[in-house]
DNA sequence: TTGTATGCGTTATCAG
DNA sequence: CTGATAACGCATACAA
């Protein structure tokens, strides 16, 4: 690879004009300049970012800590980041914690190690503690840690209305609401709030289902819900906290032989894109990903820049009607 | 933030001790080595690995880029990636090139800068000269660039045959190739030769179609099916050559009142985890993603230190039968 | 308009 | 067993 150095010697001067013409600083004759722009095409050079960002004290890089981009919504969030990012000039470190709690830990020290400007932390198995060591800008996905932290998410509790009232606009009296992990202390959690509280409002009887803490397995969605049709033989509504849930529910009753929308309506979470592809297509709430995530990025580099930011970024949510409901 | 001087100080020892008992290299006593390690744990010091890797001309980060995360097959992939490169110690800076030309010329240039010890493509519309420039360790996916660049991927013209004959088994006598642009040299290309092939040799009557180039969009998938029951009414077999334009297809077929499999009989490719979620589950040719990530990142790390690596690596395919054959 | 010297945080060489 | 110092590639203050 060749160096700064090496652009200098092949243009007859020194490295800090060549350092001159990189940056656009200070006055350089145009002589000079083109010199230098030829020999840093003849020998193909590129300028070595770990040097300058030794130098700057600043990486341009950001950490994404996410349970997996494998699953579908983190994914799509992970484009969304990335995109943004990159038009903002920062790097992506790519962190797929798995939904381990030494995981988060490690991958939140190496971020830290390799210098990164700031981490989005959107997995959250680990304890709030934790967070006081890294004395970096954070920014959280739908997870509240503590008063200083700014968290981005959208508006759950709504969403979660919404959903429910449709369910019982539709005609259900009998609703469950399948959730992740409430002990994990996530903003979704406000969902379920949002459906027992709408629900019991309505006097329509409902249930809880929850998964365990660290699994996307659609195996575990599928006989949770499996288990839940052989207690509640006419459940006729369900609330998925995602459209994969919503996609097993759809599965459990096509084995069921119930019909849906007729006998059982269903109603996912999020408006991942296989949402619209599937048959038949999932009713859901959206959750506007492109500007949270926009939004946590800002949030982060004006931490990064100093200036203060509001804790709590709510945005709202959009119900989608569709075939399922 | 800390530096190893800091460390030093707080010790009474110098840099290099401190050095050393990081890097556990030469002798150090018990005594001193105590007392670093206490200092480090007291001011919270974290080795800077940008120093580090300036230093080593090393910096154990790879480049991987592919069209979009947020696609399921590519989000997929990349979390395997991630994975196995992470047990490596290598961390993973992830570029969603969307198949713009452009912007895949720039991630590699950024790349560089970066100083990426190594670069795993599995996005190709770029031209194979940009590669020249690059002498970089590198691994492609799904594609050849040349006779030098080592290539991993499944085996295409397999997988083709293998969904191929299952519909033609299955007695369909007028099928169809739903596939990527041709245009592009992938190595995927070889399922349509397959599938060209091996309708002709058992004399059933075919089609090819094929989407535009840089374009993921379902909606364009819809209405390529769509045109294509408008030409060919009577059409009884679909081969995919993904799980998500099956799942268009099913809609379609949905859409037109076409029974599956019993009036058309569709097969997918790539066994995504949402093929086996929705309804009714699809048929696929399963790539083995998680050895092709291993894979790949065991040809990046032995081209790093320089041993020989054959060129061709092609895994085999399986073919997963479910509902919608 | 250009060059010299210094430091960013780390590791390795060579003394002691 | 431990310390002083150069070097990794780059950018800036200060001279010239």
């Amino acid at each position: 690879m060749p160096t700064i150095k090496d652009v200098a010697e092949k243009a007859g001067v020194t490295v800090t004009t060549v350092s001159r013409v990189l940056n656009n600083r200070g006055y350089i004759s145009d002589a000079t300049r083109k010199k230098v722009y030829k020999a840093m095409e003849e020998i193909n050079y590129h300028p070595n970012e770990l040097a300058r960002s030794l130098y700057r004290g600043k990486s341009n890089l950001i950490g994404l800590i996410i349970p997996t981009v494998g699953h579908p919504f983190f994914g799509e969030l992970a484009a969304f980041i990335e995109e943004y990012a990159y038009s903002q000039e920062y790097k992506v470190l790519l962190c797929n914690s798995q939904f381990d709690r030494e995981k988060e830990k490690e991958y939140l020290e190496m971020l830290k190690r390799h210098q990164v400007d700031g981490i989005i932390m959107a997995s959250h198995t680990i304890q709030v503690d934790q967070f006081s060591r890294v004395n970096l800008p954070i920014v959280t996905f739908d997870r509240q840690i503590n008063e200083k932290i700014p968290y981005v998410s959208s508006d759950n509790f709504r969403g979660g209305e919404l959903a429910t009232n449709l369910l019982i606009e539709k005609g259900c009296k009998k609703i469950a609401h399948i959730c992740g992990n409430l002990g994990l202390d996530l903003l979704a959690n406000r969902r379920n709030e949002a459906f027992m509280a709408t629900a019991r409002r309505q006097g329509i009887e409902y249930y809880t289902v929850q998964t365990e803490i660290n699994v996307f397995e659609t195996n575990q969605y599928e006989s949770l819900i499996r288990d839940l049709f052989i207690e509640h033989p006419d459940l006729d509504g369900i609330f998925a906290s995602s459209d994969l849930m919503a996609a097993s529910a759809v599965k459990i009753c096509s084995d069921l032989n119930k019909k849906i929308p007729e006998e059982v309506r269903i109603i996912g979470y999020d408006d991942i894109n296989v949402a619209s592809l599937v048959t038949p297509q999932i009713t859901t709430i959206k959750q506007p990903l492109a500007q949270m995530s926009a939004l946590a990025l800002d949030l982060l580099i004006k931490q990064m820049n100093k200036v203060k930011v509001p804790v709590e970024n709510i945005l709202p949510v959009q119900l989608i009607e569709r075939e399922t409901t």
